[in-house]
DNA sequence: ACGGTCCCGTAAACCGGTTTGCTAAACCGT
DNA sequence: ACGGTTTAGCAAACCGGTTTACGGGACCGT
C-alpha cells in the first residue's frame, strides 16, 4: 500500500490554516482557548485534508495510552478459547469502554511474558491468575505503573480483586455431602507453570482447601489421589474423567473447578454410559453462561465474572494519578452455589451402608 | 502512585554510561554497530537503571506500532461473550504472536466506531462483519493503512476473507429435506445497524439464498415468514425460538445461522417439551467446540474460524509494505456439513401426504 | 491619555526514542 | 610512510503531537 498519500500532520493543517500548530491543537483539544471562527476555520480546513491526529504522538505527548492491558500467563488463543476469560474480559471492556479506554491484551511474546510486558504501552495493568511472587509482578511494581491483581492473594494492601473461593466450594461439595455423596472425583485446574500447583496462592489449593473443609464435616477425607488436574477446558475435562476412569476411580459425584471442565466430565461420563445425575453427580464452578445450556443444566458456585472485570477497571483507574485509597485497595466478591439439574441424591445402589453396624 | 520514581529514559543511560543517546540505542537494536564491549557496559548500565525503552516514542520513531487491529461494530462486551468471536480472535492472536505483533480491538467508542477507529494506533486493521461500503471502512481505505474485510462481501480484488456461506446453507438445508422434513424454522442473525438486514451483503442473506436454493430443488418455498432474526446468542435463540412458536409457527427442523442461537433453540424447544430430534431436527452454523458437547451434539455446517483469524493477520500482513499482489488478496474458505445427533428424519404424525393422491 | 485586564494566538520547548550523515582513530597492504 | 578502507561513536534532525510562557491588541474605567 506505500503509505499512498502521507498522512496529512498538524503541520501541514497549520500551515494550509494560516496558523500555529498550537491554534490547530487547540481547536481539536481546547476549543475555548481559540475564538469560535477560527475554530471553525481550523476545523475545516483539518477536516479537508482529512487530517486525523496521529495518537501515537499524542500518546507520546501526554504520556497517556487511554489503554489498559490485561495480563495473563498463558497464551492469547487459550485465552480466547476460554469462556471464562470471555467474560471477564466482556466486564473489563464495558468499564474500559465507559471511562474511554482501550484494552490490550499481554500474553507471553516468542515465550517471554517479560518481553511482552516491555513492550505494552498501557497506562495500568490487570494481572490474572499471576501471583503477588511472580517475577513479572516485581517488574510492574517496580515500573510504578499502577495495576490490580485478579484470582490470586495479593500482598496486603496491594489492590487486588479477590472472589471467596474456599465458602463457594465449600457450599458445593456441602450440598453433595447432602445429598448422599461420599465418593468423590476433584478435577482440578492445571497452573500455567509447572510446579507452581502446590502454591497455597493457586486457585486450586484455594478451592481444594474448600472441597476437603466440607467432606471433613462430614467425616469424610479427600485424598491427593482423587485428585486429577488438568487445563480449563472442555477438553480438559473430558481427558480428566477418563484418566481417572481408567484408574479406576467409580466417584458418585465430580467437583470441578470450572465449569468447562464441567462439561467436559459430562460428556466423559456420557460416553461412559452414565447418567447424569441418576448415577453421577456433576458441580462446576464459575456460572458461566453456557452452564444454562447444557444437558443437563449444571449446577455450580457462581461467581460474578463480568462484575470481577468490571471492578478491576476500577481499581486500576483509581490507582492512576495519585493514589488516595482511603479504602482497603482490595476487593473480594462472594460466590454462591447454584443448584440445577445435574446433581441428585446418590444412587441407592452406591449407598453407603449405615455406620451404626458397630 | 505518582509514578513515585520516574522511569530513567534513554538520556540517563547514555549520561550514566558516558555515551550518546544514539549509541544506547544501538546497543539495543544494532548491536553489532558497537564494539562487544561498549555493548555490554551500556546494557549492563541500563539494567542497572531498570531503562526499558519507551514503547510509544519507539513506535513515534518508527512510525510502527507493531499492533494489528480487530475491528467489530458491536460493542466488545457482546464480542467477547460470542464463542464465535472468541474462536475467531485466537486464530488471529496466534497467527500475531508469531509475528510479533500485539493484537487490538477496535470497537464503538461512546457510540461512535469512527471516533474509536481515529484513537486506534495500529498498523492493520480486521474488520469483522463490516459491508465493503460501511463508511469506516471508507475512512480506512482513504488512510492507506492495509485492511482485510472479514465475513462481508468486498471489491473485487479487495483484501477479503471469505467463506462459502452459501453452499454450507445448502447442504444444510438439503440434509433436512433428505430426512423428510418440508416444514422450516429459520432463525438469522440480526444486523448491528438496523435495517442493513436486507443487504445482499449481509450474512444472513448469503446464507438465506443457500437454504432457500437446497428447498427450492425439492420444490419448498421458505417466505418470509418463517424467518426470525435475532442476536447471535444463546439468549437471541431462545427468544427468536419462542418468538415463532407463539407466532403459531410448528416446524419440524430449525435453520439457525450461528450455533449459539442453535444452543438457545435447543434450549427453547426443550422449555416447550419437544425431543431434539424426535420431535424437532436442529442445525447450526459455525461449528463452535462447544457443538460437540451440547445434549444432543449438535449437527451443524463447519467453518474454520480460527483459520480464518490466522489468515487475515496473513493477507493484513502482506498487504503492510508495499504490497505487490501477486495472487489475489482474496481468500474464500469451503464449508461443509458436520452431521452429529440433532437432526433425525421428520417424525411420522407430520409427515406430509404425498403428493400422488391428484 | 494611561495602566490594567481579557482575549487570541504564537514561538519554542518538550515527550523519548530512531536514524542519518559525519569524523576521528585504527587497521590495511605495499 | 602513506592513501584507502573499516570501525566505533557522536551530534543533530526527526517522528507528530502538547503545553507553557509570553506578547500584542482590544476593551475598560478613570
Amino acid at each position: 500500500m506505500e503509505q499512498a498519500t502521507r498522512r496529512s500532520t498538524i503541520a501541514d493543517v497549520a500551515r494550509a490554516a494560516g496558523v500555529s500548530k498550537a491554534a490547530v491543537s487547540f481547536a481539536f483539544n481546547t476549543p475555548e482557548r481559540l475564538s469560535t471562527d477560527t475554530v471553525a476555520r481550523i476545523r475545516d480546513v483539518a477536516s479537508g485534508l482529512d487530517y486525523r491526529p496521529d495518537p501515537v504522538a499524542r500518546m507520546l505527548a501526554q504520556r497517556r495510552t487511554w489503554t489498559v492491558g490485561i495480563l495473563t500467563p498463558q497464551a492469547l488463543d487459550v485465552i480466547f478459547s476460554n469462556p471464562y476469560f470471555g467474560e471477564f474480559a466482556a466486564g473489563v471492556a464495558t468499564a474500559a469502554e465507559a471511562a474511554g479506554l482501550a484494552v490490550q491484551f499481554i500474553s507471553p511474546l516468542h515465550g517471554s511474558l517479560a518481553r511482552a510486558v516491555d513492550r505494552a504501552s498501557v497506562d495500568g495493568i490487570i494481572a490474572v491468575g499471576l501471583g503477588a511472587d511472580h517475577p513479572e509482578i516485581g517488574q510492574i511494581r517496580r515500573s510504578g505503573i499502577p495495576y490490580v491483581l485478579v484470582d490470586s492473594t495479593a500482598l496486603p494492601d496491594e489492590p487486588a480483586i479477590l472472589v471467596d473461593d474456599e465458602s463457594g466450594a465449600r457450599a458445593a461439595a456441602a450440598h453433595l455431602v447432602k445429598l448422599g455423596h461420599r465418593s468423590f472425583l476433584v478435577i482440578g485446574i492445571e497452573p500455567p507453570s509447572a510446579g507452581a500447583g502446590a502454591e497455597p496462592a493457586w486457585v486450586t489449593s484455594r478451592r481444594l482447601r474448600g472441597y476437603r473443609a466440607a467432606a471433613a464435616d462430614a467425616g469424610i477425607a479427600i485424598h491427593d489421589d482423587v485428585v486429577v488436574l488438568g487445563p480449563a477446558s472442555m477438553e480438559g475435562g473430558i481427558e480428566a474423567f477418563h484418566r481417572a476412569w481408567a484408574d479406576g476411580q467409580r466417584p458418585t459425584a465430580v467437583l470441578a473447578m470450572s465449569d468447562a471442565m464441567a462439561i467436559g466430565a459430562l460428556r466423559a461420563a456420557r460416553e461412559l454410559g452414565l447418567r447424569v445425575p441418576a448415577d453421577l453427580s456433576v458441580v462446576g464452578f464459575d456460572d458461566l453462561d453456557v452452564a444454562q445450556y447444557t444437558d443437563p443444566p449444571l449446577t455450580t458456585v457462581h461467581q460474578p465474572n463480568r462484575q470481577k472485570g468490571e471492578e478491576a477497571v476500577r481499581l486500576v483507574i483509581v490507582g492512576g494519578p495519585r493514589r488516595k485509597s482511603p479504602e482497603p485497595a482490595q476487593h473480594q466478591f462472594a460466590t454462591h452455589l447454584v443448584v440445577r439439574g445435574s446433581t441428585a441424591v446418590v444412587p441407592p445402589s452406591r449407598q453407603e451402608v449405615p455406620d451404626d453396624r458397630s
